[in-house]
DNA sequence: CTTCCAACG
DNA sequence: CGTTTGAAG
């Protein structure tokens, strides 16, 4: 028996500063929690960009990735002014919550995105949904992983360009009581094996939230967040059977041990501002990559949604 | 067959710039209607309030009513600033679409109204929803108006002073396509016997959004509004029995040829910059207290809702 | 157009 | 907490 839960509800997470979505909203904030609240906030302070490979090659690609919760309220935010700036050759978006036609016309024109595309749910409407803006025409672009089940929620694109694969992808949460997670599993094999695919032909770069915190160091509260969505030991470990096939987590190869490197935290109980955060956002790329890697950024104090933005540099 | 419409929809009122709403969004606004906005726009204006009755005597009971269209959202653009402002003896408010456990505290403390009454549809949250705050703590408060069918949607409160009764009401809507243009009409019969046994002991005093313009002059468009909610034959002629029985439309008593008096503009269509409006909220009284009829007032300028406020003096 | 809801995260 | 619908007005 567990030794900190009186009600024992199985595959639902408690409601407490663990930076995860509590199952109801609480009358009463902080009511009947104990007051222990000014722990020093840790928050991710981040070095200059790294612009030069191992082998002192300059970056020759640029790709970002962002989360955005809601792709209207987000340019609301000046989400695409963050772009600009940035002004990555690719920039994967996820739960951009929008059929096409409802996009503002600020991202439609956006000329400095000569090419864009969109994958949105068949149905649920307000859902979901990933785009890939790329200066550069891609060779090719395909939609979802070609599964029935797992592409009719707009979650997968693909860009083949002459060397590489780039996948933009928002993996399915697993939700609150674990309902989803038996179909996350299915996901997760599927998607693998789709990935398998492509690498048979080109090294990729996968991009996006991956709905998963790999290891304890990848969020603030590992002990409490075992059965809580994108920290149970099933999704972790279908992280680590992704990887074990030959893919490298490239923030984690050039910074194995940095702690308190998160790319999510909940709107709730003002995790941000005390860094209770998750780390949700990867890039992950074949080892025949490795090579190229120059860096793999957290922007963490970039905000606009509940996701902070993540940039890779390569020379490719 | 109608000389303007070319699709026959019975009952669907079209959406033109009648100040009605429209049953669907329309994509461009102002795409493919005639251009002929500038129209001078005739704003209610208003006169110093009569505070004496016909035979001279100073009024002594002050009543207010007023849709606020989610009690919450009222408050947050100063509502009650409103009422503390206007002080009236009697404050009637509807559609407050608000549970009373969670109403802000803003309003239930409020010292000024000791005497708070609320009544809340028992099933549908956030629908519907009427109150009433009372300097003075009434004799007997009843809610809803002792019909089961009627009874769970929270539309009537009746309090009981020493002379009169005071109704606030919330009559219901008869919805896009007057798909309840029938339960109206059940409700219109039922409410006037309701009322019909207060008259019967005490001359009674009803107030609040009766849902219905009732002659041409009472909203801007009545030409194009014969099948609109609001403003069909049916609940124009429910209203009329109603006066019939012996009460009085208290605003149209003392300004019978008023034009452009409304006291709700729908948010669609700029409608309240151009007066596009409707009088759809009345204090209707008992014949019996003609003689203390001091003034009824519409507060058109003030903001908050989608309806302004009306104001009742009285000698009683 | 604006309020409130439920669903989802 | 915050974004999206959808219903209602």
């Amino acid at each position: 028996m567990p030794k900190r839960g009186k009600k024992e509800e199985v595959c639902v997470a408690e409601p407490q500063e663990d930076g995860n979505e509590p199952e109801v909203k609480k009358g009463k904030k902080g009511a009947g929690k104990a007051a222990k609240e000014p722990e020093p906030v840790v928050l991710y302070e981040d070095a200059p960009d790294n612009v030069t490979s191992a082998d002192g090659k300059k970056s020759t690609l640029k790709i970002s990735s962002w989360n955005v919760d809601g792709i209207r309220a987000w340019i609301k935010k000046q989400g695409l002014n963050w772009v600009r700036e940035e002004d990555p050759h690719i920039m994967c978006l996820q739960e951009i919550k929008c059929a096409e036609k409802l996009l503002p016309p600020d991202i439609k024109d956006m000329p400095e995105y000569p090419h864009k595309y969109w994958a949105c749910p068949d149905e649920k409407e307000g859902y979901s949904g990933v785009a890939m803006l790329c200066k550069d025409k891609p060779l090719n672009v395909t939609y979802g992983i070609g599964i029935e089940e797992h592409d009719k929620e707009g979650r997968v694109i693909t860009a083949e360009f002459d060397s590489f694969f780039v996948i933009a992808a928002y993996v399915p949460n697993s939700s609150r009581g674990l309902v989803r997670l038996d179909y996350r599993q299915r996901w997760d094999v599927d998607f693998r094996s789709y990935l398998k695919g492509l690498d048979s032909k080109k090294p990729l770069i996968l991009c996006g939230d991956l709905n998963v915190a790999h290891q304890d160091i990848d969020l603030k509260n590992p002990k409490t967040n075992k059965k809580t969505p994108g920290f149970t030991p099933q999704e972790r470990q279908g992280f680590g059977e992704l990887l074990a096939e030959g893919y490298l987590d490239s923030f984690r190869e050039l910074y194995p041990d940095k702690p308190s490197a998160y790319t999510f935290w909940t709107y709730m109980m003002n995790a941000r501002a005390k860094n209770v955060g998750w780390r949700l956002d990867y890039f992950v790329l074949s080892e025949a990559l490795r090579p190229g890697l120059c860096d793999s950024k957290i922007r963490s104090k970039v905000t606009g949604s509940d996701h902070c933005p993540i940039t890779l540099l390569m020379v490719i």
